[in-house]
RNA sequence: GGUGCCAUAGCUCAGUUGGUAGAGCAAAGGACUGAAAAUCCUUGUGUCCCUCGUUCGAUUCGUGGUGGCACCA
């Protein structure tokens, strides 16, 4: 199943373009973690010229480094990067506000630039950019709580079931053992007052400018050994004390990534430290595999395999 | 050198009263619309160390090897 194959130029617009100035175009390049995004980034963006919009949902928290591999301070010199350590893990945070910020980005720079790139690995942020998120209502924190709170103690086989009669439709598309989608869908219905599957309209937004996907891939034997190895470099660096540093907002959403909360259940007692970065590892691998799964389904996207 | 124990999936091991095998972990494949580095679904992986013998049939029993561990010299 293509990923939203027909999301291209609505034809008005593309008259408009041509006739005007020239087509904008956004390469986005994407790559599970560990392949080597940072240093071909860099690379690809002193030729186009252009600066580098992070698409990294952990990158863009400030207090986030070690463990998100935030490139160095002199990566980050040798071209503008939009997005990495701007937000903080205090503030709410999600896939729309990135859309919305990264559009208003996107119409200054493509007043500069005829061809942007960007560079990340968080498959839905990159969704939301070049094809769009439907609007969906807020949800009070409140209800996510209490429907949170139901989730851990009824199951999810009991709110699937409530979600069959407020969505029938959703229900029979949604994975239904999927705790967080069931959540999702069921708190949306409540909110919105309306079927989840009346809003989730998956139909991609016009946007005012072309996109390329290329996706960098290596060897997954040498990926994995690239992974680990990160891995054993971040702990040098001082992921613990990073992880350490963090302990107070371990409930955050933002804290809920490799890296940090196999290290929280270390400070638990619940493993010893080598165990803990084992997990590490083996979880940043299995992120990878979900990443290129994701990725399998760009249509019409450059696969470029690097490595020795 | 002698004696004993062990050798089965990538790893740790279980098992077959003789009818060619299964757990955990690792791994592979997939899904994905405001938590997405999240959350979830599916699936195996085999000269059962080698040799000869007994047997209709040996991974299983026996002989002899090889390797590992332990104890004794």
């Amino acid at each position: 199943m293509p990923r939203r194959p027909e999301a291209t130029i609505d034809k008005q617009k593309t008259v408009f373009f041509t006739d005007l100035v020239k087509p904008k175009t956004l390469i986005v390049l994407m790559g599970p973690t560990g392949v080597g995004k940072t240093d071909y980034s860099i690379a690809l963006a002193q030729q186009l010229g252009s600066p580098i919009i992070s698409c990294d949902s952990r990158q863009i928290y400030k207090e986030l480094n070690i463990g998100v591999a935030r490139p160095t301070p002199e990566q980050l010199n040798a071209v503008p990067h939009y997005f990495i350590a701007t937000h903080s893990v205090q503030d709410y945070y999600s896939v729309g506000k990135y859309e919305q910020e990264v559009l208003a980005l996107l119409d200054d720079l493509f007043a500069q630039h005829d061809t942007l790139l960007m560079v990340g690995g968080s498959g839905l942020y990159i969704d939301a950019v070049c094809f769009g998120i439907d609007d969906v209502p807020e949800v009070d924190e409140e209800l996510r709580a209490t429907l949170t709170q139901r989730m851990i103690i009824e199951g999810v086989d009991t709110l699937s079931q409530e979600l069959k009669l407020l969505d029938p439709d959703y229900y029979n598309e949604v994975d239904i053992k999927n705790p967080a989608r069931v959540l999702r869908a069921l708190e949306v219905c409540i909110a919105a007052g309306k079927p989840f599957s009346k809003i989730r309209r998956n139909s991609p937004k016009n946007r005012n400018f072309e996109v390329r996907f290329i996706v960098l891939n290596r060897d997954r034997e040498e990926l994995y050994n690239r992974i680990n190895l990160r891995v054993n470099q971040m702990m040098e660096q001082g992921l613990l004390e990073e992880a350490k540093s963090m302990l107070p907002y371990r409930h955050l959403n933002a804290l809920k990534t490799v890296g940090y909360r196999e290290l929280f259940d270390h400070f638990d007692g619940k493993c010893t430290l080598d165990e803990a970065v084992e997990l590490i590892k083996r979880n940043s691998r299995r992120y990878a595999k979900r990443q290129l799964t994701w990725f399998g389904r760009y249509e019409g996207a450059e696969w470029r395999e690097v490595g020795s």
